[in-house]
RNA sequence: GCCCUUGUAGUAUAGCCCGGUCUAGAAUUCGGCCCUGUCACGGCUGAGACGCGGGUUCAAAUCCCGCCGAGGGCGCCA
C-alpha cells in the first residue's frame, strides 16, 4: 500500500532505536531518502532521520512490487514514511532492516539537489548557503548545531547556578549617538530608530534590581567586514554584576569558558567524531597580559608602538602566536575604550578592562562600569558625544546604581573555537553579512 | 573604503600559464534498460557546461578591457 498523506500515521521509533527490537516487531519510521540501490527484484533505499539511518529492504516475494517499484524511483531527499516489520541481517549496515508493508511518500524531490545528503565537505559555502535548509541536512551541519545547542544549555546553567538572572532587552532602540560601530536604521512608526548593537546600557541599568543579569541574544552591526570572524547579525552572551570589579567578572569568564568546554566536550562525544575535531578542554588560570606587558613583548619582536595606540589585527597576530589559546589582555589605556569604561585607582590613563583572547581572536571584551553619573557625564564629552542622548540612561543612575562590572562575549566565535572551524558562517544557521541576507 | 584570488553541466572538477589537438574529458547527479544481499552496489546506454558584453587574432574556454557574481585578507568594529 502507498499513500502520500501522514493520516494518523506516527513515528513509532527512530532509527538508532530499532537495535533494541526484537526481530518482528511492527515499527514506524519516518525520515529522508539517502541513497536507493535497485537490484531489480531486490532493491534497498537508506532512510535517515534526525538520529541516524536505517536501512529498507524490498525483495520479491516479501514485498508489494508497487511498494518495490516506488521505492526504486525515489530521489534523494524525498520525505517518506515506512511501516513494515523488523529483522536481524548481518548484511544489513546496523544489523537490522526493515521489511515494508506499507509506505507514504509525502514529498518527492523533482529539482535536482545541488549536493549530496552523505556528503561531508563541500567546497563551495556560498552554494550551500543558497540552499541552506538541505546544508543544514548533511551529518556535519546536523552535529556542528546540535553542539551549539549543547553549549547554549552549558551556558544557562553555568550563569543560573552563579545566580545570574537572564534577561532579555530591546532590540529596537531610538539612540543612535553612542559611537563606535555603525547601526542599523529602521522604521518605527513614524519614527527612525535602529538595532541595538549591544544590550549594553539596558544590562547596566538591570544591577540596579536584579544585580546579575546575563542576555543571550542576536545583536547587529552595520559594518562592512569581510572577515570569517564578523557578521552583520550575531549572537552574544552578555553578563552584568553589581557589586563586582573587573577581575570578579574575568573569573566569571574564565571558568565559564573551562566548564562550557568540558560541558560540550563531555556531552557531544558523537558530534565530535562526526565533525572530526576533539574539543580540548583548556587549562586554567588564563595568562594574564597587561596592554603595556604586550607593547613590551611587541617591542622585542620589532613591532614599535606608543602608549595608546590600538592593537591592530596583525598585532594580536603575533601576540597570539606568543600566546597561543586563552589569554586576557587587560588594562587597556583610557582613550582606546568606550565612554562608561572606569578607569584604574593608580593610573588614571589605564582603564578596568580586559579582552578575552583566543590567539588572535577576540572573543570577549569587558570590564569595571563607571557608576558616578557626574564621571560619566564629563566622559561622555571627552568621547565627543552627546550627554543629552545618554538622558533616559543617565536619570537611572541618579537612583542609587551599584558599582558594577561585566563582558560581553561572541557565542559564534566562541563556537567556532570549540569545533576548529575558522569561518562563523560554519556556526550559523542564516549567516547575515554585507552580501547576504537572503535567505 | 582598499587589496588579492576566482567564475567550465545540478554539484564538485580537468583543460587556461604556452590560442588550433575541445566535436570541452573523467566523476557524481539526472533519464532509459539489465541485475535477488546491496550498503556512495554494479553493468550497458542517453542527456547536460565555458557568467555577460566588447576587443586582439586566420583562429579564443584559453590573451586583453569593462560589467556582474563569488571567496579571502586589510581597515572598520561600546
Amino acid at each position: 500500500m502507498i499513500g502520500t498523506e501522514l493520516g494518523d500515521l506516527r513515528r513509532t521509533h527512530y532509527s538508532t532505536e530499532l537495535n533494541s527490537l526484537n526481530e518482528g516487531t511492527d515499527v514506524t519510521v519516518m525520515g529522508w531518502v539517502v541513497t536507493v540501490r535497485g537490484h531489480g527484484n531486490i532493491v534497498f533505499a537508506t532512510i535517515r532521520d534526525k538520529l541516524g539511518n536505517i536501512q529498507v529492504i524490498t525483495k520479491s516475494g516479501e514485498c508489494e512490487d508497487d511498494i518495490r517499484e516506488k521505492l526504486s524511483h525515489l530521489k534523494e531527499h524525498s520525505s517518506i514514511a515506512v511501516v513494515g516489520k523488523t529483522r536481524k541481517n548481518e548484511k544489513s549496515p546496523t544489523g537490522i532492516e526493515i521489511v515494508p508493508s506499507e509506505m507514504r511518500v509525502f514529498s518527492e524531490v523533482e529539482k535536482i539537489p545541488p549536493f549530496e545528503p552523505y556528503a561531508k565537505t563541500v567546497k563551495n559555502i556560498d552554494t550551500r548557503l543558497e540552499v541552506r535548509a538541505i546544508d543544514l541536512r548533511r551529518n556535519v551541519l546536523q552535529k556542528i548545531f546540535l553542539a551549539r545547542s549543547v553549549t547554549l544549555r552549558a551556558l544557562r546553567d553555568y550563569l543560573g547556578k552563579e545566580d545570574f538572572v537572564e534577561v532579555n532587552t530591546p532590540k529596537m532602540i531610538a539612540t543612535a549617538t553612542e559611537g563606535g560601530a555603525a547601526l542599523f536604521p529602521i522604521f518605527y512608526y513614524n519614527k527612525e530608530a535602529f538595532l541595538a548593537q549591544s544590550p549594553q546600557l539596558y544590562k547596566e541599568q538591570m544591577t540596579i534590581g536584579l544585580e546579575r543579569v546575563f542576555e543571550i541574544s542576536s545583536f547587529y552591526r552595520a559594518e562592512k567586514s569581510h572577515t570569517g570572524r564578523h557578521l552583520s547579525e550575531f549572537t552574544s552572551v552578555d553578563i552584568e554584576a553589581a557589586m563586582m570589579d573587573y577581575t570578579d567578572v574575568m573569573d566569571v569568564l574564565e571558568s565559564i569558558v573551562v566548564d562550557v568546554f568540558k560541558n560540550t566536550a563531555e556531552n557531544s562525544k558523537t558530534e565530535q567524531k562526526e565533525i572530526g575535531h576533539e574539543i580540548r578542554i583548556p587549562d586554567s588560570p588564563f595568562e594574564r597580559v597587561s596592554y603595556t606587558q604586550a607593547l613590551d613583548e611587541l617591542g622585542k619582536m620589532d613591532i614599535k608602538l606608543e602608549f595608546g595606540e590600538d592593537l591592530q589585527d596583525s598585532h594580536l597576530r603575533s601576540l597570539g602566536e606568543k600566546h597561543p589559546g586563552f589569554f586576557f589582555l587587560t588594562d587597556w589605556p583610557m582613550k582606546l575604550k568606550p565612554f562608561y569604561i572606569h578607569e584604574k585607582d593608580d593610573d588614571p590613563t589605564l582603564s578596568r578592562s580586559f579582552d578575552l583572547q583566543y590567539g588572535y581572536l577576540e572573543l570577549s571584551s569587558g570590564g569595571r562600569r563607571l557608576h558616578d553619573p557626574e564621571q560619566l557625564k564629563s566622559r561622555l564629552k571627552e568621547q565627543n558625544l552627546d550627554p543629552t542622548s545618554f538622558e533616559e540612561h543617565l536619570k537611572t543612575f541618579g537612583w542609587g546604581m551599584p558599582p558594577h562590572s561585566g563582558w560581553g562575549m561572541g557565542l559564534d566565535r566562541l563556537m567556532t573555537v570549540l569545533i576548529g572551524i575558522d569561518n562563523v558562517r560554519e556556526v550559523v544557521l542564516y549567516p547575515r553579512d554585507p552580501d547576504r541576507l537572503k535567505p
